[in-house]
DNA sequence: ACTTACCGTAAGTCATGACTTACGATAATG
DNA sequence: CATTATCGTAAGTCATGACTTACGGTAAGT
């Protein structure tokens, strides 16, 4: 359960542009902070919050370090939405299921 | 595509046990802030913010307004995480299905 | 009509965190 | 061995946002 980094992680645009560019496969910082906005340093930061919340993992190659996506994260991110999502059905059907005469009609 | 706010929205502990907490159905929001260690309309600026990333929708019942999950915000988040997996999976089916002779071997 | 209940908004305070530049550490290269 | 490349960390600055209290507005109750 450690969702609460997840969200925090995935909160931040910078964070979030850094995950999405490591969908192609691993990359090392600098190439990652190539094509972003902000300094190098920075790009280290984010990748170690993101290490922390499970998102990525990282390895050493040389002088270099190759950042890739971890399942992991994205595991628990999902698991807790699937649950939501399964609760939210539940309710929703309760609801239709309810006559509820005098409600007032909710748009589809 | 909203999931910025979508992610933003669940990066604060707060926000994330206001939502957990309208699983069980819609309610009031004095009933929310009953049982939260913060002030009644801190839960109202939550679940404002809440409600601009399509995670919650209101209805105005009386005096009341009754809150409930909004299953677009999950919709779209769901689908952001479900992209990620594909293409997490197809990195690593592409990469395990090089042969890699000059590669340096690769840890599992 | 007056009072009470329930809620959103305004304004102000204070901590968090997203950046920057500067520096040190390690590995490849010549 | 000296140099270069690649990266993480430290320290400091500055904006964002998560709270609080105070207030106004609408609906129900008597």
């Amino acid at each position: 359960m450690t969702y609460d980094n997840a969200f925090a992680a995935l909160a931040d645009p910078s964070r979030r542009r850094i995950f999405e560019r490591l969908r192609g496969g691993p990359l090392p910082v600098a190439r990652i902070a190539a094509g972003m906005p902000i300094s190098r340093p920075a790009v280290s930061q984010h990748l170690q919050v993101l290490k922390a919340a499970g998102l990525v993992s990282d390895e050493a190659v040389g002088t270099r370090r190759l950042y890739s996506i971890d399942q992991r994260g994205l595991d628990t991110l999902r698991a807790w939405l699937d649950q939501f999502w399964a609760d939210a059905l539940q309710a929703f059907k309760t609801e239709v299921e309810r006559p509820s005469r005098t409600r007032k009609g909710k748009r589809t």
